[in-house]
DNA sequence: CTCCCGATAT
DNA sequence: ATATCAGGAG
């Protein structure tokens, strides 16, 4: 089996066990969902959705995290992992979202990772789930580990993982493809403890220990 | 490569 | 106690 048919089985089978997968973080805008983003670093999506319930009601556009000051800003998101730097983050973003793109999200790629926090795993994100475009794969923990462990790449590096996915992958697929692996990350491919035997994977996964 | 730095599961 | 969690900047 070639790695871009393992791809295509792959995505057959997670599709069947998520199907209309989407990002687990609560947002109703682009703003919202980059914000939430941001903050996801490193922390679990429960966390997040816990904090932007209030967060969203109290911030509304980014003027309103524009000109915040940074002190309540950290009070705000406390609760959240780097709560210094995520509030840094988010200030400035606010800040250069208003100057050069006319206070809108921008949809582009190029756009989205110069603003401060946002790298390409945060800007797929935000582009697959809140514009539904398929500009690249976003390689988090979960599609790190499981790509690897699925022999779908031997990089260990981000960048170069979403290269060999991007490969490997037709482009319509992308956005899903990134979705399903965190899905199995989160409940089945578990980093610590792999539950081989309830994997829709394990007799296509070289990793698998049935 | 290090730092950031709270909540949760085991 | 400690490993891990939708990472990114310096």
């Amino acid at each position: 089996m070639t790695k871009e048919e393992k791809v295509l089985e792959i995505i057959k089978r997670l599709d069947k066990r998520y199907p209309k997968v989407k990002t687990a973080l609560n947002f109703k805008t682009p703003l919202d969902l980059l914000i939430a983003t941001i903050l996801s670093a490193q922390a679990t999506d429960v966390s997040v959705n816990r904090v932007t319930e209030m967060l969203f009601k109290k911030y509304k556009k980014v003027e309103d995290y524009a000109k915040v000051s940074i002190e309540e800003l950290q009070n705000d998101i406390r609760s959240i992992n780097f709560y210094k730097n995520k509030a840094s983050f988010i200030k400035n973003l606010a800040k250069a979202i208003i100057e050069k793109f006319n206070g809108e999200v921008p949809a582009k790629m190029e756009d989205l990772v110069k603003l401060p926090g946002v790298g390409r795993k945060t800007a797929n994100i935000v582009l697959w789930n809140a514009f539904g475009i398929n500009e690249g794969i976003a390689v988090d923990t979960h599609v790190k580990r499981i790509s690897k462990l699925l022999g779908l790449t031997d990089n260990t590096d981000p960048e170069k993982i979403e290269q060999d996915l991007m490969k490997i992958t037709p482009q319509n697929e992308w956005g899903r493809l990134s979705h399903l692996l965190i899905m199995l990350g989160r409940e089945i491919c578990i980093a610590k403890k792999p539950k081989h035997k309830e994997c829709p994977l394990n007799d296509i996964c070289p990793s698998s220990k049935i």
